[in-house]
DNA sequence: CTATATTTGTGCGTATGTATG
DNA sequence: ACATACATACGCACAAATATA
């Protein structure tokens, strides 16, 4: 199930739904929307985290992963 | 001898004992009860699945199937 | 500086799903 | 039918980091 959620995220990203640098959806949000636990909300999350597709930070939210030529 | 089982509970939730929407024993509950490895309680219960008596929901345990006027 | 809210990080226990021997 | 192991999922609680009032 967390394969399936991350498989849409994944596309949203590719679609430009969510553009790099964006803030994503919240755990929370993902909990909410898809009806399912943090648990395989996070999950999904750290599958496209582990394909380098976004990236979290702590206090702050989930974003799409910046492009290699973009600057800080 | 997972059919056997899966008569015992069918019987006990024919005659009330597992109302409609109640948890039943987990699967390990089962082979403690019975004296049956996993494997054979799972057999059972998936063949009472299979004949819409129950429902199972990962994470959570097996549920007496809710009746057609029930809501949510 | 304090307090509150939001979000990610971590841990625990329990239950079902899948795979192997 | 047995035994074992691991993956996946739910729920809850608390910690840490960030932002805001």
């Amino acid at each position: 199930m967390y394969r399936q959620i991350a498989d849409i995220i994944a596309k949203r990203i590719a679609d430009g739904t969510y553009p790099p640098r964006r803030r994503i959806p919240s755990e929370a949000q993902i909990c909410e929307e898809f009806g399912v636990s943090r648990r395989t909300a996070r999950s999904a999350y750290a599958l496209l985290a582990e394909q380098g597709l976004i990236v979290t930070a702590p206090g702050k939210g989930t974003y799409v992963k910046p492009q290699e030529s973009e600057d800080e």
